[in-house]
DNA sequence: GTCAATGCAAAATATTTGCATTCGT
DNA sequence: ACGAATGCAAATATTTTGCATTGAC
């Protein structure tokens, strides 16, 4: 997806300070919060002065868009780009995040909203757990 | 779940402002912020004159418990009774939750998680959508 | 009486908004 | 040039904390 031409395509300015927040997003295989985002941006492009407000407009409109999207965590919302739909796997020890997808699941999930009469937009699924270092780490503690 | 013998149980003190915090969610059919319990309790038991800092410390109390749970909401943390475990269906036009419980669900969630090595605690899902009425609104709209 | 629990107010966090200025087109 | 986007600072919203006081046992 190229970042200029949605934006006009939108009808949308591209600006140095939305390319740089969407290209931080997409070289970091991490999940950033728009703190973490501002910190990143701050740091690596000093001479931009990047504000936090632009950082949360940024993240909500190209959440809005689709382009990104978010785990709601303890500590607030974590950004990804969006790929293909996919799940989390998050480790309550040191905080990994392994994502996955299920289409099993997700037909299930349909089936149970056709239940209730809903009509599916969206879902959220976070499996918590102990990844497989962390596991080690508790034994040794014993 | 007797909250008297429960609290005595782990050396703390059975309170007026603990016994009215659970009852208030225990009674109450929809999912509350502390917030929301906040100003239920103040309306229901001004003599009480029940502190904001009481509801946040006490619903994290009981809910590193295990007696009560929470959903993560855009607009903060939501309460309820821990029952026999749930997921939720939630209306993105009025709010509406609608629990439900999915066995063939949960074994795949345990599947994934035994195929990244992790040892699952816990998890949450929430499927997004319109409810039925709130489907209906959307057609009148148009 | 002792220590846990509370209310209050202040602090810390996270996010949003108003507005003058800058920048993209 | 014009309106969209920005940075800044102030405002909001949410949750946590310090501390003097109260209350449970």
């Amino acid at each position: 997806m190229n970042l200029r031409e949605f934006l006009k395509k939108q009808g949308l300015n591209f600006t140095k300070q939305r390319e740089i927040i969407f290209s931080t997003l997409y070289n970091n295989p991490n999940h950033l919060t728009a703190e973490d985002l501002y910190l990143v941006i701050k740091k690596q492009h000093p001479e931009l002065n990047i504000g936090i407000a632009t950082v949360y407009r940024t993240l909500a409109m190209l959440e809005e868009n689709g382009l990104i999207s978010f785990i709601q965590c303890s500590n607030g919302k974590k950004f990804e780009i969006s790929k293909s739909h996919h799940d989390h796997l998050i480790c309550t020890a040191c905080g990994k995040i392994v994502e996955f997808h299920n289409n099993e699941i997700e037909k299930l999930q349909e089936k149970i909203a056709k239940e209730n009469s809903f009509k599916l937009t969206n879902h959220i699924m976070q499996l918590y757990g102990l990844c497989e270092e962390c596991q080690k780490k508790e034994k040794e503690k014993l």
